[in-house]
DNA sequence: CGACCGGTGGATAACGTTGTCCACCGCGCA
DNA sequence: TGCGCGGTGGACAACGTTATCCACCGGTCG
């Protein structure tokens, strides 16, 4: 800045003016000084600026990890940043095996001097403010707290896939559960339960398995489901990696899909598509999700209170072809 | 940090040794102090330690878009970070619809004041240091460059796949290039020929068209080539995403794959394993070429020169039942 | 017994920016 | 003509940290 000033003849408060679009300077030395500025390629310290100004017009997006769920999430944060004036940078905290107190420390790190406010895209909640820089979480694992957070109607969802089951002639409906630490899981569950009471349809308990959000865990209670005497004619998976791994086994049980069993998901990944058949599913509108985050920060950047403090979004079913009416 | 030594009785240059792990201080005061840090959950401020020291200890990733490719890769950077004692943050540089100069504005933005080096994964090169900082490019679209570079062998992946199709008995092999502005496309062309070549089968020209990398700028070129009088028995896609299309194009062709016509893609992106049939392609070390830039970026910043300075990682072929023998 | 030396901790000056004053200058109005 | 005022630009002190000194204290060696 120093440098600009001097090719400029200006002092190095008259630059800062300039930069921050102050008012007080006139028009010639404005423009003598942007000049000087492009010619140099000057970029104001983020540092030096956020230290004196506690400001840096940087907003953080503090994800566990770079999975498909949290990447196209910031997708739609990155899409919608641009009519802001914020810069967006992605930040992944978890390191060196830590499992606890991670995102605390990852967001007081950067909070304070790279960034103004941040979206946290974690199981645990923080606090509404970490280091005196607001924060929205998006998909709260953990049920109601005071931070701002914007999610999906999982509820609904369950009740929606639930229900076109049932309207397909489906009665014997098991559902293989989310992680059940997960509020997101737990509120598929009661949308499934819901749905079934209203039709007046009795959950078979036995129908109700935990499975878990990965492949894997998924595996197990799923041969079990399916290999049962009295097997489900549909099954309501809590998410489409599970949906796609009971497809596999339902396949290796000799059992036809949609013909033998009709199968349901949640999320609506891109693998979700191309599965065999394609999977029918729920899906979270992620990009709306990070938009409506990111609108939400700044809001709470601005210094006001943002109304309402808990955005849901809506869920959509996409129909494919692995569901058949009974 | 003025806190900490009021509550620890020291001063805050005792502190900042401490925090640094500098030598000069007594097993006592560092126990007091890092007793005190604990307490109060201290964290040094990133903007002020790099205005002074010029080191953030962070290092960025800048990438065009958070797609799959460049997540994947973020990945490996993330899983190749806890070791280093460095920290992580991902950028997307993209903004506003400019197209040209972005990654140096972003890259000189951050630099010397948030990251202290940065892994570009974008398409335009840029130099060797900017901002004052080292960088690492990774997969670089234009040829040879000066800036250290980590990529896989396009090349070798290309004769590869040829030659495996050669194995099976495929003479008439049709190749849907990638875009021919990138060099990674270019050369996989390159080991096309050069297999065909080695193996003494002419290239039939017109089996080679221009397909791009993306869904949609691989549909027409697919199908005019299934469709014309004298069709290749196998297809080497340059990428998964066109491959994919070509197997969907043959389909709606009458073509059934692989009795009809085989397909190699490339990329071995997660949709491929799901597609029908799953197809054979070429894998790109994605996780190691992450890592691999990495090590060559903190190599940079203890201040050697990375040797070599072109890394160029093996590609392997991933076997699933899009091809058959002739 | 005195000088030196290693070990320890502190005072202080940057780093590059911004916000708050303050000074100056020319013009209009009394 | 003198006073005030709006318009312009600059001086200067912070922000929180680190590196470079420098001071002090106890012990040891000559």
């Amino acid at each position: 800045m120093a440098d600009v000033a001097r090719e400029a003849g200006v002092s190095v408060a008259t630059v800062s003016k300039v930069v921050n679009g102050r008012y007080g300077v006139s028009r010639a030395t404005l423009e003598k000084v942007l000049g000087v500025i492009a010619d140099l390629g000057y970029e104001a310290s983020l540092g030096a600026r956020s230290l004196r100004s506690l400001r840096t017009n940087v907003i953080g997006v503090l994800v566990a990890e770079f999975e498909p769920f949290s990447t196209e999430l910031l997708k739609g944060v990155s899409d919608a940043i641009d009519s802001t004036g914020y810069e967006l940078i992605a930040y992944s905290g978890r390191h060196h095996g830590e499992t606890v107190g991670w995102e605390r420390r990852s967001l007081v790190r950067l909070a304070g001097s790279v960034i103004d406010g941040a979206i946290v895209v974690t199981p645990t909640i923080v606090d509404a403010e970490i280091g005196g820089i607001p924060v929205v979480a998006v998909d709260p694992h953990t049920g109601p707290v005071d931070v701002p957070t914007v999610d999906a109607d999982n509820y609904a969802g369950g009740v929606i896939a639930t229900e076109y089951l049932l309207g397909l002639g489906h009665r014997r409906i098991a559902h293989l559960s989310g992680r059940p630490d997960l509020e997101s899981a737990r509120l598929r569950e009661r949308g499934f339960r819901e749905a079934m009471a209203r039709a007046g349809v009795e959950v078979d308990e036995r129908l109700v398995v935990v499975g878990g959000f990965r492949a894997e865990s998924a595996e197990g209670p799923a041969r079990e489901l399916l290999s049962g005497p009295d097997r489900p004619t549909a099954v309501f998976a809590a998410n489409d990696l599970s949906a796609i791994r009971t497809m596999e086994v339902a396949r290796s049980l000799g059992l036809r899909i949609p013909e033998d069993l009709s199968i349901i998901g949640f999320d609506n990944v891109p693998e979700s598509a191309l599965a065999t058949p394609p999977l029918t599913t729920i899906a979270q509108p992620l990009k709306a999700i990070g938009a409506a985050a990111l609108q939400m920060l700044v809001t709470m950047l601005d210094g006001a209170t943002p109304a309402p403090a808990h955005v849901r979004l809506p869920t959509t079913m996409v129909e494919r072809a692995s569901c058949r009416a009974l």
